[in-house]
DNA sequence: TCTTAATTAAGAATTAATACTATTTAGGTT
DNA sequence: AACCTAAATAGTATTAATTCTTAATTAAGA
C-alpha cells in the first residue's frame, strides 16, 4: 500500500527538520531514498529501495543506499527491522524458552518469560493474520558483562 | 559452562533415537558435531562448532557442519536462534510497534500488542542481566495471503 | 560380504554487506 | 555569485557467510 502524498510530503517535512538538526547535509539521493521509503509500508530492503531509486536516478550506487538507510536510522528517522541474530547460532535445548543477546559480549543467555501465552490470547491478531509462532528476545548486557567491570 | 557427562549422554541416547525414528544415518560426523552442540549453553555458531570439530576430525568440511546442524533442526534434535528476519529492511515508522512476517509472501505487517510492558514489569530478569531492548515478533501466514487462496 | 542410496570433503560459486579511492558537491563563507 | 572545504558519492574491490557441485566414501539394510 502506497501512502497519501499529504502524508509523505509532512514526513519529508520532518526528514529535512531531522537533516538540519543532525548537521546532516540534504542532498538528492537522500532525499529520494527517503521518499521512496515513507512512500510504502512494506519494509522494504536494500534492494528494493535501490531498484527504484535508478528509476529517477540512474547512477546511485548500493553504497549509498546501503550507508544512507543506515545514517537514517542513526537520525531516527528510520528504523530497521530486527534481526535478531547476525549469524545463525544454534542450540541444543529444544523446550520453550526465550533468548537474551549480551551486547557486551556478543553471548546468548536462556531465559523464561510467563505470561506470553496469556497476553497472546488477550490481544486480537486476526487483522493480521494467522500467527504460527513468536519470538520474544531481549538485549542488553548480562550479568557476567555487569559483573567485570 | 560446560555441561556435565551424564547430561550429554542422556541428550546423546535421545539423538540417536530420532536419527533412527527419523531415518538418518548416524555418522561419526554427525555423533561429533550433536556432542559439540549439546556440551554447551553457548548457543554457537557454525564456525564455533567447525573449530572444535577440526580438533578431533581435522578433515570435516564447513559445508558439513552447515548442512549437519539444519539437519539437526529438522529432526527437532536443536534449535536455530531465531533470525527474524534474513536480510536487512527498513522501516520509516519509528513510533513503537511490532513487526508480523508472513512466511507465505514474505512481507512485513505492523501491529501493535499491549501488555507487554506490564508483563516486563512482572518478570524478574535481573538474573540475566540488565535489559535494554525487547523485541517481539510473530510469524504466520498474513491476511492478503489467507484471503489470496 | 555386497549393494546402493545417502553422506562427505574439497573447492567453486553466490550473495549480502562493507571498504576503498578518486571525484563531486552541499552549504557555509566570503 | 563565486569560493572553499569537509562531507558525500559512484564505481569498483573486498570480505565473509552460506550454498552448490562433483567425485569419492560410507552406513546400514539385504
Amino acid at each position: 500500500m502506497e501512502l497519501s502524498t499529504e502524508m509523505i510530503s509532512e514526513k519529508m517535512e520532518n526528514f529535512l527538520k531531522l537533516c538540519k538538526k543532525n548537521k546532516v547535509k540534504i542532498t538528492p539521493q537522500r532525499i529520494e531514498i527517503f521518499k521512496a521509503l515513507a512512500a510504502t509500508d512494506e519494509h522494504p530492503g536494500v534492494d528494493e529501495i535501490y531498484n527504484r531509486i535508478r528509476l529517477i536516478m540512474p547512477n546511485v550506487s548500493k553504497d549509498t543506499v546501503y550507508r544512507t538507510l543506515a545514517l537514517f536510522e542513526e537520525m531516527g528517522a528510520a528504523i530497521k527491522v530486527e534481526q535478531l541474530c547476525e549469524r545463525v547460532r544454534y542450540d541444543a535445548d529444544v523446550t520453550e524458552h526465550q533468548h537474551f543477546l549480551c551486547e557486551r559480549c556478543g553471548g546468548i543467555k536462556d531465559f523464561h518469560f510467563s505470561g506470553l501465552r496469556k497476553l497472546f490470547k488477550e490481544n486480537d491478531l486476526s487483522e493480521v493474520g494467522e500467527v504460527k509462532s513468536m519470538v520474544l528476545q531481549l538485549r542488553g548486557t548480562c550479568k557476567d558483562c555487569l559483573n567485570n567491570n
